[in-house]
DNA sequence: CATATATTGTGAATTATTCAACAGATTTAG
DNA sequence: CTAAATCTGTTGAATAATTCACAATATATG
C-alpha cells in the first residue's frame, strides 16, 4: 500500500541517521520493539514527525504494537543503501585521517575506507590495514566505482575537489576549514568543528541580536 | 535593549557559519566589497536568501554598492559572539583530540581550547600547549564560565555528558558515534563521519525508495 | 469471540522557509 | 547637479515542513 517514491523531504533524510544510530543502540540493549512515543524521547524529535518520516519507507509499524527495531534497521539498510559495498577514499593521512582509518575498523558498516592518499612521502605507510598512496597516483589508484571521498587534507583543497569530481566522486565529506565550491552534481557535507562551535555560539547568543 | 530582536530562523542561523567562512576567504584574497549576487555564486545559496539572512543582523548593505566584507565579518563577530573570550574544553586526547588541539593553534578564532581531559594516564601530556588533565579532575580543573565542550572520548559517553551538564556546559560538539540524550537546556551538534556519509548515501540513493 | 485499549498512518491545518518582484536608496556618468 | 543604472531590503505569494486530530487496525483481555 505504501506510496511508491513520493519524494522524501530533505529534512527527513537528515533525520534518518539519527534514527538509525538510536535504533542500533536500543538493539544493543536487547530491546525488540519500540513505540514512536518512546523513540521520540530518545531522539528528541516529536513522535508525529517520526511516524511520518518512517512512513516514507513503507508501512513499517503496527497499530497497537509499535515498530520492530530489527525490521527498521533492516529497512534502513536495504532501502537506503547502508549495506552497499561502496569503497570510500580518504584524502590526507595526518592525525585526523589516522583517527578515521582507525574508526573504520570498528564502526557500523557504511562501506569502508579502501585506501588513503597523501602528498607527504613520510605518511605513505598503511595504518590499520588501510594502504596510503601518494596523492599523485590518485587517478590510477582510485577504486572502480568509488563515489565518496573524505577530505582531511588542507592544502590545495579546491584543486583537489575539482580533481575528485573528475574521478567520478559525487559525495564529499569535508573536514577542512576552507570554504569550498563544489561542481554541479557533487554533494558536500561539512564536518567542521569550527562551524559546529559557531552554530552553538550563534544559537546560545541569539538573544543578543 | 535586545527587544527589537526579531527571532532569527533556525535555518538562517545554520547558514551564518557558511557566510563567515566564505567572507574570510574573500577578505584573504584582498576583496573589500561584495554583492549578494556574487556571494551567492560562492556559497551556492540564492541571493535573496542571503540578503534576507543578513538583514536580521541590521542594515548592512548599501543599495547600488553591495556589502563591505570587513564590516560583515565584524558584525558576525560582534553580534554573534565569535570574538567572545570563551574557554572550550576537550574531552579525550587521542588521535582526534590531538588533531583538534593542533587546529586550535592556527584556525580562525572561535575561542580556544583551554584544556583537555582523558582517562588514560599515558595521554596526560600537554600537546600544542594545551594541558591535558585526568578525567577525574574535571570538576576542579574546568575553567570558570566554560560553556562549551568538545567530546571525542567514546567510553561512558552518556555519563560524561550528564557530568558536563552539571558543570555548566550548555553546548556540546559531539564527535562520538554514540547516540546521546542531552539534558534540558543543553544543545548538541553532531560532527560525525558516519552520519555524514549516511546522509550522502541516503541522498544519492533516494531514487530507490 | 467480542470488546476495550493502544498506537499507527495520514488528510487537513498550521507554521516555517524560500523566493520572486519591486520600491527606494546610492552610486556613477555626463 | 541631474538622470540613468544598480542593488539592497522587504512585502507578499509560493513552497516545504511540522503538527494536530482522528479513522483504521492491531493487540490484549475476559
Amino acid at each position: 500500500m505504501s506510496n511508491n517514491s513520493r519524494n522524501v523531504p530533505k529534512a527527513t533524510l537528515q533525520r534518518y541517521p539519527v534514527y538509525l544510530k538510536a535504533l542500533r543502540q536500543l538493539k544493543k540493549q536487547g530491546l525488540e520493539r519500540i513505540l514512536s512515543d518512546e523513540l521520540s524521547k530518545h531522539v528528541q524529535i516529536k513522535s508525529t514527525t517520526i511516524r511520518r518520516d518512517l512512513s516514507f519507507l513503507g508501512t513499517l509499524g503496527k497499530q497497537g504494537y509499535g515498530y520492530s527495531i530489527e525490521k527498521l534497521i533492516d529497512v534502513f539498510n536495504e532501502k537506503l543503501g547502508t549495506e552497499f559495498d561502496e569503497k570510500i577514499i580518504l584524502i590526507g593521512a595526518g592525525n585526523l585521517g589516522s583517527a578515521l582509518m582507525h574508526y573504520n575498523r570498528w564502526q557500523y558498516v557504511v562501506g569502508e575506507i579502501a585506501c588513503a592518499f597523501d602528498v607527504d612521502p613520510e605518511k605513505l605507510v598503511a595504518r590499520y590495514d588501510v594502504p596510503v598512496y601518494p596523492m599523485s597516483e590518485l587517478e590510477e589508484r582510485i577504486p572502480k566505482g568509488c563515489r565518496i571521498a573524505i577530505l582531511t587534507a588542507s592544502s590545495d583543497v579546491q584543486a583537489t575537489v575539482d580533481r575528485l569530481a573528475k574521478c567520478g566522486i559525487v559525495g564529499i565529506v569535508d573536514f577542512t576549514h576552507e570554504h569550498i565550491r563544489v561542481p554541479e552534481g557533487v554533494k558536500i557535507k561539512q564536518v567542521d568543528v569550527v562551524s559546529a562551535i559557531q552554530e552553538l555560539v550563534f544559537e546560545t547568543n541569539e538573544m543578543n541580536i
